[in-house]
Parts: C-alpha cells; sequence; structure tokens
DNA sequence: AAGTCTGTTCAGTCCTAACTGAACAATTTT
DNA sequence: AAAATTGTTCAGTTAGGACTGAACAGACTT
C-alpha cells in the first residue's frame, strides 16, 4: 500500500483538509482540525491528546474548545476518578451547523430590508435592494430544505451513532 | 430626518455592511465593498470613481475588480473616446454566487468520498465521513433549490417581491 | 514628441486574528 | 505539605493576507 494510503496518511490529511474547509467558515484553522480529528476518530478524545496530536498548545485548544462548544458542534465530558476532560461531537452537529449559517443568511437579509425600508420610496435603489435580499432569502429557504433532508436521514447518521454495517 | 437615515447615509452604511458580508465569504473587504456600490448605485460607475469615493488606491480597485470579474459577478465595459473603464453588476450575479457555493460545497464532498473510498471498508470511521459527506451534499442540493427558486422569480417578478424584517 | 491619463503589477508595509507559553487557580497525588 | 496535573487566561509574538504606492506600459492629447 502507498504510503499516502494508510490509515494514519489519510485521517492526518482529512483532518487538515477539515481545518481548511472549517477556516473557510469562519472558524479557526486549529479548532477545524480538533472537529475532524473528532469526526475521524468518533470516540471521545482528551483534552491533552488533542493537544499532542495535533501538536499545538494547550491554550489553543482550550480557546478552539471554547468555540467549538458555543456552536454547539461538540460537548465535554469527564469522568469522576479521571482528571482530564473529554470530547466528542455533539449529537447532531450538522443539523446545528446549518441552522448557523441559516441564521446568518437570515439576519443578513433583515439587515437589507432594514435599509430599504428607511429609503425614500422613489429611490431606484430599491430594487436592486431587494433583487440582493432575495438572494439571502433564497439561501435562507434552501437551508430549511436541507435541514429537513437532513433530518431524514438522521436514523442511519447520528454524529454519536455506532455505524451500522452494510447502508 | 436624521442624519443617519439620509439615502447618502444609508448607502454608506448599506457599503460598508456588504464589505463585512462578503468578507465573511471570502472575499477581501474592499472587493465587498465595491460590490456593495455596484448595487447600490446601480449604473455604471468608472475605475477612478471607485477609487475615490471608497478612498482606497487603485491597486486595490484594480485587484479587487479582478477578482469579482473572476467570480463573474461583476463585468467592465468601456466607451470609444472615453479612456476610463466602467464597471456594473453582471447580468444575474446572485445565480452565479449560488453556484459558486454549491460548487465549493461539491469539491469538499467528492474530497471527503475519495478519503472514504481509500480507506479499509472495516474503519469505523467509514460511517461518520459518510455523515460528514452528508451534510455537504445536501448543501448542495439546496443550493440547488435556492437556484430554481431565484430564476422563478426573476422571470415572474424581476426583483419586485417586498421584503420584510422579521419573519 | 512630450506630456497626461489609463489600469496593472509587485515589493514593501500594515493589520489583525491566530497562536504560543508562562502564570494561575483548582484539584489530585505523593 | 509539597508536587504534579488539569484547563483557563492573557500579554506577547507570529503569520499571512490586505492594502499601498511607486514603477510601468499602453493609449490618448496637445
Amino acid at each position: 500500500m502507498p504510503d499516502t494510503h494508510t490509515t494514519d496518511a489519510l485521517r492526518t490529511r482529512f483532518i487538515e483538509q477539515t481545518g481548511l474547509s472549517l477556516q473557510a467558515e469562519g472558524l479557526p484553522r486549529i479548532a477545524g482540525r480538533v472537529l475532524g480529528m473528532l469526526i475521524f476518530d468518533g470516540e471521545r478524545v482528551a483534552f491533552g491528546d488533542l493537544a499532542t496530536q495535533l501538536q499545538v498548545s494547550r491554550g489553543s485548544i482550550s480557546s478552539s474548545i471554547r468555540l467549538l462548544e458555543e456552536r454547539g458542534l461538540v460537548k465535554r465530558t469527564t469522568e469522576p476518578g479521571v482528571r482530564q476532560d473529554f470530547f466528542q461531537l455533539a449529537d447532531n452537529p450538522y443539523a446545528t451547523m446549518l441552522a448557523g449559517i441559516q441564521q446568518r443568511q437570515r439576519s443578513r437579509r433583515d439587515e437589507i430590508a432594514k435599509t430599504i425600508n428607511l429609503l425614500p420610496e422613489e429611490s431606484d435603489a430599491i430594487g436592486r435592494l431587494r433583487a440582493h435580499a432575495q438572494f439571502y432569502a433564497s439561501i435562507d429557504a434552501a437551508m430549511g430544505v436541507a435541514l429537513a433532508q437532513l433530518n431524514a436521514s438522521e436514523e442511519t447518521y447520528v454524529g454519536q451513532q455506532p455505524v451500522k454495517p452494510g447502508e
């Protein structure tokens, strides 16, 4: 097997790709890598392991985790008698992400709508701003569709569920 | 009228908001402001006016315009006997934007699918990566819906539907 | 031809968010 | 009690993209 196709190499690449991809969504790269690691590994991961395996400072892990928890993508668990915190994907992180995107588009649309309402009626910018708002409204609606679609396949694909064979 | 509600103040605010909003989409802020100005003003705008009104260097305008042209959001026009270039919104910039978003999600999904195919069949990461890919696939599909919706409203209303803030 | 006005390029600067790591409080271990 | 280990905080550094502005080539004006 070529050493770029070992599970470990694929895992590393996936984590790195996730970091870049989530960076484009406005999260720090390390937060994306944390998420990637949690997705790939599945089982809960210790705070210390995140820092050592991703080779970043504990401070970075702490702040990344905080962001991911705030967004509802990751949950923290503890265990009596064990000092480290553990982390794993939240229950349905993808629905949460979609809802977040939807919310941002909606806010932007409302912002534009507010501008439209304050403009003098005869302003010829109004038509163009309406088209602009319509753009965000259509993304908003589309996210609703995506959410529905995602929920439909939720029984098979929830964040933390064990994987069913076959499929 | 409060001076934050003059057309000019609203225009400036809109341009600035558009800059921030597009920045979140991965464009430089100035490119977003250029787009905002083109949306608001409607008629074509001269290269020099972009630089002076937005108070940025010609170099910045040049590179921002290049980005916006590459994305198919803006088109350049010239006029015989006039040395300056003029710019205006491309024909259906919003559909183009949606298609761009869709394309990015699709690429990411394909990337994940490739990883899945290279993993050993018994890897228990596969289920989770499938769920992850499904997330991007659902956005892809949703963008298709949004595109259809946008095209439909374009023919019927030509950007004339009323927009209200909130729900 | 000389001068003016274009838009583009690119080396350098600036900005700012990401990241580090030391200090810290809290808890557990020895 | 002392030492070790945990996660958080925050002042300082780093990295990298955004932006500037001088230099430039091309086209027009005089």
